[in-house]
DNA sequence: GGGAGTGGATTGTTGAACAATCGGCTCCCG
DNA sequence: CGGGAGCCGATTGTTCAACAATCCACTCCC
């Protein structure tokens, strides 16, 4: 998995430098998306130091887009920005998973309560769920994982709202950093492929209210085997 | 208010150049803040070019430091990026208006719903009534808009969650924004402060589950009315 | 009168330079 | 021998100046 799926290339002519969009359109949001791709990957794990001037030479990139692309994840809180010090893969701790959980226990369950319920949407989330039991099934925990990410993602898309389903995507993204930071990831995914079809069972059955409910259990829950395994195993 | 508040001042030795917190230590989210002061202002309405060479110079930063500023604007779609045209003060459309109160159909009355009513929040929420009505009755139409956005903002912190706390803040400046290309503004306002008042006596009573429904109901017309005026008066 | 072509202005990106700050090292002193 | 003050190198924060790419408006030609 070190070639081919990732867009390896910046401006010059240099060394690694493929497929980039363009040459005078938007370095900087494409240099942020490789960052993100990166660090989601596990490779760049939490609390890797990003210097700068290394960095810049290795995309083969201006220190100046550099910064822009930092600015930008940091705004995400993928990264952190300590002044003077440099830049840091973020390194979730026990408040930050709080954070995330206080997050998705308001946006999850408001989406199931009063976002557009249309047959397509349906279909969606049963696809998804469809994927998820497969993965589970064939004892794909990576695809389970992936599935079970996508799921939540398609609930809070419910909304309509691209605001909070990019604010959804962004608290994914750092549930993947805290996911990164415990090295033996047991099988958190499993006993969630069960709830995930409950869920979306009520959801077509129109009971919405309990939905919420359930999903706000659900979350309750997973939070805390989280907080659990992060004392015990995260450092 | 011309002077005074406003933090008016670069690095150099020029022009203008006072009261800035550090020579070396982030003029870029302090310039970001000065931009954002002065189109929620209304100096700077929406629709107007932010030309960088001529802003960079009159508020004397680099190019560079400005365009870092514009980065963190264009996030919070406070300003509008076109690739090789510009930058522009956001100029919202109905589009924009029916996505502002999508996220706050959302996340409002899911903070009513799911939040902590501590007794401070509750006090903090009846005092902001308190200013809001005070202000009706005193026929200040800015003091009104100001307790009102308030107001809503305390609502969503009623969640505890600093990343939905700060999905508010952004999603009301974009408010004040729309306000502000309506340069004739009909006391929108007058009509909610009793509305208000109404809900935080519905939460203080615990009933939330009315004040939710209520609130979204409150949301509805609202955004009604906003769609109307922007109809008849914007542009 | 309408459309292609051209010139000027603005943005996107880079590279290098300098000041400020941090971390670690050495050296001195008790 | 241990501990702290002071210095040095390395990195970050910010600016400046240049060049390429792109767009807008104007002119010219048919």
């Amino acid at each position: 998995m070190a070639e081919g799926t990732e867009a390896q290339g910046p401006p010059g002519t240099t060394a690694a430098a493929r497929a980039r969009p363009a040459a005078h359109a938007h370095t900087g949001p494409w240099l942020a998306q490789v960052l993100r791709e990166r660090i989601s990957a596990g490779e760049l794990p939490p609390g890797t130091k990003l210097a700068e001037q290394a960095l810049a030479e290795q995309l083969d990139v201006s220190r100046n887009t550099l910064r822009e692309a930092f600015g930008t994840l940091s705004a995400e809180s993928i990264v952190e920005r300590v002044p003077n010090r440099g830049v840091f893969v973020a390194k979730p701790e026990a408040e930050d998973v709080r954070e995330i959980y206080r997050v998705r226990r308001m946006i999850e369950p408001a989406a199931l309560l009063w976002g557009e319920l249309t047959e397509p949407a349906l279909a969606g989330l049963e696809e998804i769920v469809g994927r998820a039991v497969a993965a589970l099934e064939a004892g794909d925990v990576p695809g389970m994982a992936d599935a079970n990410q996508q799921l939540h993602g398609a609930v809070v898309s419910l909304a309509g709202s691209p605001t909070l389903s990019t604010v959804m995507d962004q608290t994914l993204a750092r549930m993947r950093l805290v996911f990164n930071r415990m090295s033996d990831a047991p099988d958190f995914h499993t006993a969630y492929a069960e709830r995930n079809r409950d869920l979306v069972e009520l959801l077509r059955a129109g009971r919405r209210e309990k939905a919420a409910t359930a999903l706000r259990a659900y979350l309750d829950t997973a939070e805390g085997e989280l907080l659990d395994h992060l004392r015990r195993w995260g450092r």
